[in-house]
Order: structure tokens, then sequence, then C-alpha cells
DNA sequence: CAAGAAAGTTGATATAGTCAACCAATGAAT
DNA sequence: ATTCATTGGTTGACTATATCAACTTTCTTG
């Protein structure tokens, strides 16, 4: 692990750990089947309470053409709808239908038990230290 | 940033601009075409100097199958070339040709670039801290 | 009122991931 | 030493993600 390199490695496996955790806990609370990159937008749609295409796009440094084909399935499975913004007709507010709401309360214990698992051999200091490192960048 | 679920979204997103980034670079020294992943697992026989297709998706925590096909693509371009284990008839080994060598050097380059901008953030301790928590991991 | 830029959409195509069925070589174990 | 479960690898079929370019509609600005 000398190598500055090696650490694209390392985070790799991570999302991949916590991709496949979740993917194996999928079946119990995702019924819809939004996938796991499903998941993360409406995590980030319920973070945000209302929020635009464009916007999440950056957030999620996606492509907006994917965004636009994610949105409209999670639209047609009816966890989140959409509104014209009142002050630009070229934005979509995006946000959580109920149905949106009660999968995003299973996503998060979910994910949130991947991650303990992960999490698990690191000491208190170092998840702290994890956290602000991740949120500087 | 209070709940742990968040972090799945942070590692996401880092892992999300690092292939941007190295994507970006890509037509430079990529002229084989082998994609994020086909990179990875170059970078992971050169470390090893010569591995297993089974060792190899444990270490990068993909499928099989998955890895199989990759094999196959990167074997087709003369990037690597294969084996059989002499110890067990079912073990292709895997290494470098040279021509893989060499693009190796190259990806090796553009990654430590595109991670030494994105890291710039970060303190030299917060570095250092971050490398052992991902090898902890 | 033109440009030109921004938000979204669509099409086409490439790359990645999942799952199940399968074959051949191996290692035990009666 | 012949069955038998295991392991390494391959193939098929399918779903999910990613990329890029062209396009429409709605702003914005001169």
């Amino acid at each position: 692990m000398s190598d500055s390199y090696e650490l694209a490695y390392q985070v790799d496996r991570l999302m991949r750990r916590i991709a496949a955790g979740t993917h194996a806990k999928a079946p119990d609370f995702d019924p819809e089947r939004v996938g796991p990159l499903g998941g993360m937008v409406l995590l980030a749609i319920a973070d945000a309470k209302q929020i635009s295409i464009q916007a999440l796009t950056q957030q999620m440094s996606r492509d907006k053409a994917q965004m636009t084909r994610l949105i409209q399935s999670l639209e047609q499975k009816a966890l989140i709808y959409r509104e014209v913004s009142c002050a630009d007709a070229r934005i979509n507010l995006l946000a959580l239908t109920p149905k949106g709401e009660a999968l995003v309360v299973a996503i998060k214990r979910a994910v949130s038990e991947v991650l303990e698992t992960i999490l698990k051999p690191l000491t208190g200091a170092q998840k702290t230290q994890f956290v602000e490192i991740l949120q500087r960048l």
C-alpha cells in the first residue's frame, strides 16, 4: 500500500462491499427493485425534501441522462413525484411519495446495518476521522 | 452527516470522482479501451505478478463470471496471458505481457495524478489516517 | 427580439453486475 | 481405485450503470 494508486482499489472494494451487503438484504425490503443507485437517489431526495434533477446529478456525480431515466423509473413505481418549479418552468422538483418515504426508512436501516458490520474493525476515533475525511473530500 | 448511512453516499461519490477523473484521461493512454475495471484488474495482476482468476475475483470482490469475461477481453488485447498451473490443472495463472506492463505504468501514473488532485484538501496526517483506515477495512 | 445558456429528454452504445447451469480437475473416503 | 462432493473456470441470459451526442423547452441577457 505504499503507492497512492492503491487507494483507488481500496475505495472500490469498500464500495463493492457496501453494495453487495445491501444487495443481499434487498429482497427483504425492496419489492420494487430500485437497485443500489435507485436507493441512494431516494436517500438523497429524502435528505433534500425537494430537489431538482440537475442538483441531484451534481450531488451524485452522475450523468444527467442517467438520472432522467432513473427518476422516470422511480416515478413509475410511485416512489417519488415531480412538480414543475413555479419559479422556473424548466426545473422539475422531486419529492418522495408516502410509499417512497416508507422505503427510505427501510433502506436507511439496511444500509446502516451493513455499514456497522463493515466498519466494525475501526475504533470509534477512526470512524470519526473517516467521516471527517470523507466530508472534506 | 449525522447518520451512518450517509457514509455510503460519500464513498460512492469518491469512487465516482476517481472513475470520472481517470476516464477523462483515458484517451491519452488507453487505446485498448480496457475500461476502469479492466484497469484495476491490470493493476492487481501487476501487484501479484501471477494470480489465479479465483484469487482475483476474491481480491476485487467481484463475480467470477464477470472476471472470466474481463480476463478474456484483456487476453484478446494481448495485455495479459494465462498459463495453466502445473500444480493444479484447474487453475489459470495470469500475468502481464510486456504490452500490459507498459499500460500499467501509464495507468498508475494517471490514477496517481487523479488521486493527488482529489486528496488535495486533506492534510498529510489525514491522508495517512485515510490509508490506514482503508487498509483495516 | 435575437442569441446563448440551462434543465430535461431521448437514442445509441458500452461497461458492469447477478444468477444459474454447466464442465473438468481435484481430493477424500470409504 | 471408484464414487462423490468440491473447486476453478466458462457460458447464457438478463438487469443495471455509464457515456456521449442531438434535441426541445424555458430562461437570461444584451
